[in-house]
DNA sequence: GGGTACAGTTCACCACGAAGA
DNA sequence: GTCTTCGTGGTGAACTGTACC
């Protein structure tokens, strides 16, 4: 059975092309309403359906979204992923959605495919260590969208076009830093991002930024990726130092919540007391942090918000309302968080 | 700046549109050396990439893929998701993915999208209660791509067409209800889904079978939603049930791990002990499961693999290959799991 | 309300010259 | 040397809608 198209229903309806489409595609000018119900009555009585690829070429706009990520199964992207699903949903707006495994030649893959879909826009999620021609093909396929005037916006990283929502890094892993020091941990250990994210990076500035202020030092960096099997590999080698280098308790900043959580799972597993023998820290605010126990400790991050934000930012930039918080500065939109004290760490003194 | 067409290209280069088409698009007919040299050579200046969607109209054949999911921040979907965005991602294949909220109505209106957009194969995750003539929507829809000459694949729920993979449901329940009775836990409770999805129903029907056989009782019906936040009122209940009807230890069956997760939190930072006085059991087999404390005794299933056999089954049912443990009859393909005795239920006597 | 020129590709078919019979 | 076959590249008609006149 051929697919039904607009002139099948014209011929049906014994009007033209012109008319059925302006019917049944919503254009400015609307028929008479004897003949739209004529035309409506067609429609329905064959099963037409709209070619989205054809309507796409006449209007030359695609009507698609693209969304890059980099790993569903990762709560960060999942809760923004759903949040930008949950408000394109409501608008009746398809997303094309590419997963790249945090591999920047899947990345580039992904964004000429949106290219060839010739997407409206497209919303980019995680930062990623790259070379020089790395960086300039990200540019390019990104300045590709918006030379067809379609909207970009990148969270955690930018690539010089369109906006960019940076979560506060930098200031929410001082904040967390800080936090372990009011709880009066002395001996710290962080993440050692083998994969050298950007955003990673910023997080562990800041935390070393307030350890080093308060006379702290780092006195053991784990090397291990930023994903939650780094953090079971995090969770091992902890247990092992502490077994190895006993001498007080001591915090682990996990750089997010998903290798936090995986790690100190695996100190826990290993019969370690947290948070007496071992702080854990987190960042981001994911919905597991706060089921599990002790709940974590963590920078909290509105990620759902920020996918609902970063979908109105890409489809209507210019009623795109954000919250008062959210720091607008030129193409730049820094995302306030918000230190969350659960009992993975000990409290400050009161 | 216009988009460069496959005209350009074939003006620059000298030869004709059919030409440049066939070194370009990969066609079986590959022309000469000299001339593929020169196209390619032109296609590379101008910074050409083919229009999808003109494409897509010529060929009646869209590239793409459609996947229906409930809720991405769920790990059950998300990591289905991820599975089958890590092998369509492999193939240089785009995802049209569309998240529902479990709203049939917005289901409606994604599997209608996804006609309009002629995908070339749906995966359609997850089961909802639904009245008949949603049914029949929800069939007429997946009808569609059928006829297109499409592959239908759903998880969780058939709608009689293509086919369904089918976690083992209710042998799982079933696996989850002796192991309970195996600890030795004499009471139990049950997740009441006031959403009656059905994939859950089937859970707790073989649930209370074992628990029946044995001679218990289910003495509570917890209602709540299947989710994470049903979890959690789920544990406050809990909670309360247990302080006012004090008698033995108790084994909660969540229906899903996301809503063990999230009940077990709040029982244990209720001050509850697990398992000795509230033992909790899931189903999935999420990731998280095995890095809290005590871990989740689970019905272990291959989330992450359903996701990239689905692939292969939309993408190239002909030749996906699907491990010799799915048992495959007619239409529908039984996918085995298995218990994990995590530390949230009392071991059975060894 | 109706004709019709596009939009950017693909594909079936055609013409042509070279090679083999 | 004429006739068929084959490998090439080109022509024009789809494909399905939109929008201007």
């Amino acid at each position: 059975m051929a697919q039904v198209t607009l002139s099948d229903v014209a011929r049906t309806a014994g009007v033209s092309l012109a008319t059925t489409s302006r019917v049944l595609n919503g254009s400015s000018r609307v028929p008479g309403k004897a003949i739209s119900q004529r035309v409506m009555q067609a429609a329905e009585k064959l099963g037409y359906v709209p070619n989205a690829s054809a309507q796409a070429l006449a209007r030359s706009s695609s009507g698609l979204l693209g969304v890059v990520i980099q790993d569903l199964e990762d709560p960060y992207f999942s809760a923004v992923a759903a949040g930008f699903q949950e408000a394109a949903g409501g608008q009746g707006q398809l997303v094309l959605m590419a997963q790249t495994s945090r591999d920047a030649d899947l990345t580039i893959v992904a964004l000429g495919g949106l290219n060839a879909q010739r997407v409206d826009g497209v919303l980019m999620v995680g930062s990623l260590d790259l070379s020089a021609e790395q960086r300039a093909v990200f540019s390019d396929q990104l300045a590709r969208v918006e030379a067809r005037g379609g909207q970009v916006v990148t969270v955690g990283q930018s690539y010089g076009i369109g906006r960019t929502v940076y979560p506060a890094d930098r200031d929410g892993g001082r904040a967390i830093g800080q936090a372990a020091i009011a709880g009066g941990y002395q001996r710290f250990a962080l993440l050692d991002d083998v994969t050298r994210a950007p955003s990673a990076v910023d997080r562990a500035a800041g935390f070393a930024a307030a350890i080093e202020e308060s006379g702290g030092r780092i006195e053991y960096h784990v090397p291990a990726p930023v994903t939650a099997a780094g953090g079971r590999v995090a969770g091992d080698a902890l247990v092992r130092h502490l077994e190895e280098h006993p001498g007080g308790p001591m915090c682990f900043f996990a750089m997010t919540d998903a290798v936090a959580v995986a790690a100190m799972g695996r100190a826990l597993h290993a019969g370690i007391r947290v948070p007496d023998e071992l702080g854990v820290v987190g960042f981001d605010g994911i919905a597991a942090g706060r089921d599990i126990a002790p709940s974590l400790t963590t920078f909290d991050l509105p990620l759902r918000d920020i996918g609902r934000r970063a979908f109105e930012l890409v489809h209507h930039p210019e009623d795109a309302d954000l919250p008062e918080t959210w720091e607008v500065h030129e193409d730049t939109i820094t995302i306030p968080g918000r230190l969350w004290q659960g009992g993975s760490t000990s409290p400050p003194p009161t």
